[in-house]
DNA sequence: AAGTGGTCTAGACCACTAG
DNA sequence: TAGTGGTCTAGACCACTTT
């Protein structure tokens, strides 16, 4: 009866937890500052560290934390603006904006990755497909691994090359596929969860939220090739056009 | 020494669970049916409930489960491609895409709005945004929810307009919009967690991920508005260009 | 060796949906 | 009212990094 109208919050202790958190980051902490451990910080608000670290997951979700095993929780930078589509269609590798190739192979198209081919293409469902691996890196920090399919028929240049595995040999792929004629191309973005050997490449956990960004190309043969880029979802944020110099803060985003 | 090299993974038991899960759902389970509840399925796989949510929270997050209080667990279809950037420029309502106007208001513009805005736009820091808040439905599903900040300055026909709040009025606002000159727009795509408004719009639990896509649309005297969409991270591919139409699998994306 | 975040357990209760 | 997923607890141990 005494008592006021406060407790009146159905609101989950988890999601209360992460409001104050996120207002003692923007005021009390500096990019880069390290927090009190799980441990403390639970004990420090009264709850389990299972629902302390929910709290936590959110924030490092939303790009606010950066968490890392034996080391700790700290305060992330803004997220890094990655310019993924411009105005101009152009094949992998042709504008220098810090893709760094890795390796390629040869290996048989998945069904995932043959349908993305489409039928009617210059390729057969059953003919090797080229792989290349590249990794993107800006600012000096892995934002994003990709693995680029080009059907065999694609590039009938390509038999000759005789370059070793590696770097080299992923090169050789790429320049092959920039003597054809790029007709068109075609993006989309959804969000997935990092598998093992990409999670290796950004120095992430398998798992962790990633953005994946499916870019098909065309030529006037169909579907020249197809790459699926692996974007870590916690630093990153995709440009499209020339918003890429655009600093966006944490701030809530509106008052209704 | 018997023992022969299984139990060598370290590999956590959920990563494991998600696996077998995920192959689970391609043979055995028809989109749309309800998997046994969480109770029962950690029983079966001999896990503690909270280690079989955990596997349930990553197939979610990748868009293969749904899951509902008080409802139970689902297999989701594949997520629809949702166009979002299109080839030619065009103000918000121009092209009918599923949008729907629900209301508009006017507010002070918030630091992040005001920085997205950029200075020297046609607007001041402490004039007024007309705020139009639009839900768009693909497929009879809520796949997101815009609001859309419009500086008063922007659209000076607009204080002439009396329509009485709700959607009347968020077309007006539109309308009035439409009547400048475009000169070029500017996108960019990260990953957030929903609001509770948006949660509640796009039928998700407010923390739900989201893919924030923030639009600029810039005229000759500057930024002339800027949109923030929250789509449902869960259900939606987003496609810039012609790539709506194509089916992508929940397959392996690769052996490599 | 000490300290961090990551995984896991076995419970409990709550909020929601549907019969 | 029964059954579902959502939240929460108080522990325990593990994997990793740093000193």
């Amino acid at each position: 009866m005494g008592t006021t109208q406060l407790e009146t919050a159905p609101e989950p202790k988890y999601w209360h937890l992460k409001t104050v958190l996120s207002e003692a980051l923007d005021q009390d902490f500096a990019v880069g500052e390290v927090l009190p451990n799980e441990r403390e910080l639970a004990a420090r608000f009264g709850v389990a560290r299972a629902t302390l670290r929910q709290a936590l997951e959110q924030l490092e979700l939303e790009g606010r934390l950066q968490r890392r095993r034996g080391v700790g929780t700290t305060v992330a930078p803004p997220r890094v603006g990655v310019a993924v589509g411009s105005a101009q269609h152009s094949w992998p590798g042709e504008s220098v904006d810090g893709w760094e190739p890795l390796d390629a192979a040869e290996t048989l198209p998945t069904p995932a990755v043959l349908k993305l081919l489409g039928t009617g293409g210059a390729f057969a469902a059953d003919q090797p497909v080229h792989t290349v691996r590249r990794t993107r890196v800006t600012h000096g920090q892995a934002v994003a691994a990709e693995l680029l399919y080009v059907p065999a028929a694609s590039v009938p240049g390509l038999p000759a090359i005789e370059a070793p595995a590696g770097p080299a040999r992923a090169r050789a792929v790429l320049r092959e596929l920039q003597r054809l004629v790029l007709d068109g191309q075609d993006r989309s973005v959804e969000l997935g969860s990092a598998r093992a050997d990409d999670a290796k490449e950004l120095d992430r956990l398998p798992g962790a939220p990633v953005l994946l960004v499916t870019t098909r190309y065309f030529t006037a043969a169909g579907t020249a090739a197809v790459s699926v880029a692996t974007y870590r979802a916690d630093t990153c944020r995709l440009t499209f056009g020339d918003s890429g110099n655009v600093e966006i803060t944490h701030e809530p985003r509106v008052a209704s």
